[in-house]
DNA sequence: GTAGGGTTAG
C-alpha cells in the first residue's frame, strides 16, 4: 500500500501503527492488546481509550464517514478535542499516504476549529503533501504561518527535522526551497542563508524566485554577491529580474558606476538589460539628482531595441518634477502619448505633486480636471498628495476639509493619508487633536502601524509628555508592532528634552549595545542632549565613539558640537570644527553658519559675523529665516535699526517668511530706542501678515511702554488685550507690577498682583521677593508689609533674605512694632537672626 | 513608478 512517492516508514512505532492501520482498513477491529502496545504512555484509566486506540478509531471514522460527516458526530468531535500532538502526528502521517486531501483538511480543521497547536512534524507532513500536490500558494501560506510561529533563528532546528524525518519524502526539494524563500520574505535573512547552505550540502537546487527574493533582501550589502555567485554555480537559470535586482543593489550601495558597468556587461547575454533594469537605473539616477543621466539611459533603451513602458516614463517624469523642470515633465507626458503609452493615474499623480512642489495648487487642480475628462478618477494617492501640500503650507484646516470630501466621495482614508494628518497636527503642537484622530482611525477599522505610532510618540515626547509616550509605546508593543530606531529616537529625545540626561544615556547605551539599532541619528540626539546642558565633554566622547563603531558623523552631529562649543564660549574651537567638517567630506549647512553667526553676535563681533555671509554665498548655501533673524539681531545690537528693517523687507522679497522671533527681535530693538511708534507699526505689520503674536511679543511691548514709554499707555494696552481676551503669561503681569512698584504706585501693583493670582499663575517666593525688594528700596515699608502678609496667607514661607530686607525697611521707617512682629514670625519659621 | 515618521540654529 505504500505509494512510490513515500519513504518507507522505519521507526518501530510507525511500523506498528501501519500494521494496525492495515488491519483496520481490512475492517478488522483492532484488539485492545495491540492498541495498548501502541500507546505512547501506559494507559492509566480503564475507561478512556488508550492513545493508540484513539488514533485507530479516528482513522476508521474518517475513512468511513469523510471529514465533514465525521466531525459532525458528537463522539468523534469529543475524541478529537482530546488528541495530543503525538497522536495527531500519527494520524497525519498515515493520512498523507492514504488520503492526501484529507490530511490537509484534517490539519486545518484541528487548527481553525479546535485551536490545536500543531507540532513541527505535523506541519512538515502537510507541507510535503501540499508540495506533492503542487498547491504552491497554500504551501507558502502554511510555511509563512509556521515561520511566524517559529521566529528568527529557527532554521537549524527546522533543517534538522527535515533532514532526520523527511529526507526521503517526495517533493522534499520543493519544501526546502519554499522554506528558504519564506525565511527571506519574512525578513529572516540569516535563516534563509542557513537553509541555502544546507540545500547545497544535500545537492538541492534553490529556485530562481528564492534566489531573487534573497538577492532583493540583501541588495544593500556585499553578501548580495555571495548569493549571486552561488546562484551561478548552482546552475539555477537566470531571470530578467535578477539583473535588475543587482543593479538596484549596486545603486543602493552608492555604487552607481558599478551598476552602469554591470548593465553594460550583461548586454547581449541571454537576459541582457531589460526594461526593468533600465527603469531601476533611471530611478536611481533621478534619486541621486542626476535627471540628465536618467534621460541618457532613456535614449539608450531605444538603441538597445527596447521600448520604454509606462514605468520608464513615470520614473523620468517624476525625476523632472522633483527637479522642478515642470515644462519638460509635461513634454515627456505628451511624448508618452505619442508613443502609444497612455499616461495612467500614477503619471497624473506625479504631475499633480510637481505642481504642488512649485506651489501651483491651481495647476494641480486643473490637472485633476483633465484627468477626470480622460475618465481617470483621483485615487487615495492623489488626495494624499493634496493633503500633504495643504499641511506643508500650514493650512491644516483645508487638509482636514479634504478628508471630509474624500469620505463624501466614498473613499476610506488609509493609514498613510491619516499619518500625514497626524504628523502635521503634531508638528503644529495640536497633539491632542492628533490623538483624537488616532482614535477615529481605529474606529475606521484601521490598524495603526509603526509609522503612525512613531509620529504620535514623537509628538508626545516633543510636548514633554514622555510618560504618556511610553504608555503608547507599550500599547504598540502589545499590538505586536516592534519599535525601530525612529521610535527609540523619539523616546530618547523625550528624555533629553526633559533634562533627564542620565536616564537618556542609559536608554541610549542599551540601544547602541544591542547593535540592532546602531543609528547615527540616535548619536546625534544624545550628543545634542549633552550640549544643551553644557556637557561638551561627554558630547565629544560620543563623537569619537561614532568612528569607533564604524559609522560616520553627519552635518547634524557637527552642528550640535559647534553649538556646544559656542554655548561654552569656545567660539574659536567651534570655528575649527568648520574646517574639520570640510575635511570629512561634508558640507556645512545654513544651520552651521547660523550657529556660528549667533555666537559672534553674542560676543558683539559683527565683523566675524558678517564675514561668514560671503562664504555662504560662495557655497550657494541659502540664508534661512533664522539666519536672517541672527543678522538682524546683530544689527539691532549695533543700533542699526533702519538696516534691520530693510533686511526684514528683504526677507519677504526673497520668499522667506519672517516669524514671530524675527519680529520680536526688531520690535524689542525699537522699544529700547524709545521709538514706540515704530515698534507698534511692526506689530501691525506682523498682524497684517497673519502672524499670531506670541507671549513674548506682548511682553516686549508692555515692557517697552513701562520702561521706555508712558506707564499709562502700558495700563491701557493691558486692558485692551484683556478686553480682546488675548492670553497673556505671567511675565506680562510681573512686568506691570514691577513698573508700578518702581514708580511707587503700590495700589496698582497690588491690583495687578491680584489679577495675576486670579488668573491661576503660581506665585513663588521669588515673585514676592521682587515686589518687596522694590517697595523697600522706595521706603514703602507698609506696602511691603502688605505683600509679606499676603505671601504668608498663601502659605508661602519667607526666607532669610526677604526678612532682612523687611527688617531694614522697618528700621529705616521707624516701624519698631513691625520689627518685633517680624522677629517673632522669623523665630516661628526657624530663621536664624543675629 | 506616485502619498506617511526621527536629530541641529535665532
Amino acid at each position: 500500500m505504500l505509494s512510490k512517492w513515500r519513504k518507507p516508514l522505519h521507526s518501530p512505532l510507525n511500523l506498528q501503527i501501519l500494521a494496525s492501520v492495515s488491519s483496520f482498513i481490512l475492517s478488522k477491529p483492532p484488539s485492545v492488546s495491540t492498541a495498548a502496545s501502541l500507546a505512547d504512555e501506559p494507559t492509566t484509566s480503564s475507561v478512556a481509550p488508550d492513545s493508540g486506540e484513539t488514533v485507530r478509531v479516528i482513522l476508521s471514522g474518517l475513512r468511513c464517514l469523510g471529514l465533514r460527516r465525521f466531525v459532525n458526530r458528537y463522539y468523534f468531535k469529543n475524541l478529537i478535542s482530546m488528541l495530543n500532538c503525538s497522536q495527531v502526528d500519527q494520524i497525519l502521517e498515515y493520512l498523507s499516504v492514504e488520503n492526501a486531501d484529507s490530511a490537509v483538511d484534517f490539519f486545518h480543521l484541528l487548527r481553525n476549529e479546535f485551536g490545536f497547536r500543531h507540532s513541527r512534524f505535523s506541519k512538515f507532513v502537510v507541507l510535503h503533501v501540499l508540495a506533492r500536490k503542487r498547491q504552491l500558494k497554500e504551501l507558502r501560506l502554511v510555511m509563512d504561518q509556521m515561520l511566524l510561529e517559529e521566529g528568527s533563528g529557527s532554521a537549524p532546528v527546522l533543517c534538522e527535522l527535515l533532514l532526520s524525518g523527511f529526507r526521503r519524502w517526495d517533493s522534499s526539494n520543493v519544501v526546502w526551497d519554499v522554506l528558504a524563500c519564506a525565511y527571506s520574505r519574512s525578513e529572516m535573512v540569516h535563516d534563509a542563508l542557513f537553509v541555502l547552505v544546507k540545500m547545497k550540502d544535500l545537492n538541492l537546487v534553490a529556485s530562481i524566485q528564492t534566489y531573487n527574493n534573497l538577492l532583493y533582501k540583501l541588495r544593500h550589502t556585499n553578501i548580495m554577491w555571495d548569493v549571486y555567485n552561488e546562484k551561478k554555480i548552482s546552475g539555477t537559470p537566470q531571470s530578467e529580474y535578477t539583473t535588475s535586482i543587482i543593479i538596484d543593489g549596486l545603486c543602493r550601495q552608492s555604487r552607481f558606476q558599478d551598476a552602469v558597468l554591470f548593465l553594460r556587461d550583461i548586454e547581449g547575454k541571454e537576459f541582457g538589460p531589460s526594461v526593468v533594469s533600465f527603469n531601476t537605473i533611471m530611478s536611481r539616477s533621478c534619486k541621486l539628482g542626476f535627471v540628465d543621466v536618467a534621460k541618457s539611459f532613456f535614449c539608450l533603451m531605444f538603441k538597445c531595441g527596447l521600448l520604454p513602458d509606462a514605468y520608464s516614463y513615470n520614473i523620468l517624469i517624476n525625476g523632472l518634477c522633483e527637479a522642478e523642470s515642470m515644462e519638460e515633465a509635461l513634454e515627456f507626458t505628451d511624448d508618452m502619448e505619442m508613443h502609444g503609452v497612455e499616461p495612467d493615474i500614477v503619471t497624473y499623480n506625479i504631475l499633480a505633486k510637481g505642481f504642488c512642489l512649485l506651489g501651483f495648487m491651481s495647476g494641480a487642480w486643473k490637472l485633476i480636471q483633465k484627468m477626470l475628462i480622460k475618465g481617470l478618477n483621483p485615487n487615495l494617492v492623489t488626495y494624499t498628495i493634496l493633503i500633504c501640500r495643504y499641511c506643508l503650507v500650514g493650512n491644516i484646516e483645508e487638509a482636514l476639509n479634504l478628508r471630509k470630501e474624500m469620505i463624501s466621495q466614498g473613499f476610506q482614508l488609509n493609514i498613510i493619508s491619516y499619518t500625514v494628518l497626524l504628523s502635521y497636527l503634531c508638528k503644529s503642537g495640536r497633539v491632542d487633536e492628533a490623538l483624537q484622530l488616532f482614535c477615529e482611525m481605529g474606529a475606521d477599522g484601521l490598524q495603526p502601524d509603526i509609522v503612525s505610532y512613531s509620529v504620535l510618540i514623537h509628538g508626545l515626547c516633543k510636548r514633554g509628555d514622555v510618560q504618556q509616550a511610553i504608555q503608547l509605546y507599550s500599547e504598540m508593543c502589545l499590538n505586536g508592532i516592534f519599535p525601530n530606531s525612529v521610535t527609540h529616537g523619539a523616546i530618547l529625545m523625550g528624555f533629553c528634552e526633559k533634562g533627564m540626561i542620565p536616564k537618556a544615556r542609559m536608554y541610549f547605551d542599551s540601544l547602541i549595545n544591542s547593535s540592532l539599532t546602531l543609528d547615527i541619528t540616535l548619536y546625534n540626539i544624545m550628543i545634542d542632549g549633552y550640549v544643551k546642558v553644557g556637557n561638551i565633554g561627554e558630547a565629544v566622547k560620543l563623537y569619537k565613539q561614532i568612528g569607533e563603531k564604524g559609522m560616520s558623523p553627519t552635518i547634524v552631529t557637527f552642528n550640535s558640537l559647534i553649538y556646544g562649543f559656542c554655548k561654552n564660549r569656545k567660539v574659536d574651537e567651534a570655528r575649527k570644527l568648520l574646517n574639520i567638517i570640510k575635511l570629512s567630506g561634508l558640507e556645512p549647512s545654513a544651520v552651521t553658519y547660523t550657529i556660528l553667526m549667533n555666537a559672534y553676535c553674542d560676543e558683539g563681533n559683527m565683523q566675524n559675523l558678517l564675514e561668514l555671509l560671503p562664504e555662504m554665498e560662495a557655497k550657494a548655501i541659502g540664508l534661512t529665516h533664522i539666519t536672517y533673524t541672527v543678522v538682524i539681531k546683530g544689527l539691532c545690537k549695533q543700533r542699526k535699526l533702519q538696516e534691520s528693517w530693510v533686511l526684514l523687507e528683504e526677507m519677504y522679497a526673497k520668499g522667506l517668511t519672517p516669524d514671530q522671533i524675527t519680529y520680536n527681535t526688531v520690535i524689542q530693538a525699537f522699544c529700547k530706542a524709545k521709538d514706540m511708534i515704530k515698534a507698534f507699526q511692526l506689530f501691525d505689520k506682523m498682524l497684517m501678515h497673519n502672524l499670531e503674536p506670541t507671549y513674548a511679543t506682548y511682553n516686549i511691548l508692555i515692557n517697552g511702554l513701562c520702561v521706555y514709554g508712558d506707564l499709562k499707555d502700558a495700563d491701557n494696552l493691558l486692558v485692551s488685550l484683556q478686553d480682546k481676551e488675548i492670553n497673556l503669561n505671567k511675565i506680562a503681569y510681573t512686568t506691570m507690577i514691577k513698573a508700578h512698584c518702581v514708580k511707587g504706585d503700590a495700589n496698582k501693583a497690588v491690583m495687578y498682583f491680584h489679577q495675576m493670582v486670579g488668573k491661576g499663575f503660581e506665585v513663588s517666593i521669588r515673585d514676592y521677593s521682587a515686589v518687596i525688594s522694590r517697595l523697600c528700596k522706595r521706603h514703602l515699608a507698609t506696602e511691603a508689609k502688605y505683600f509679606f502678609c499676603l505671601m504668608l496667607s498663601y502659605g508661602v514661607s519667607p526666607d532669610e533674605k526677604i526678612c532682612k530686607m523687611m527688617l531694614n525697611a522697618f528700621h529705616r521707617c521707624g516701624h519698631l512694632n513691625s520689627v518685633f512682629e517680624l522677629l517673632a514670625e522669623m523665630i516661628k519659621f526657624g530663621l536664624v537672626c543675629d
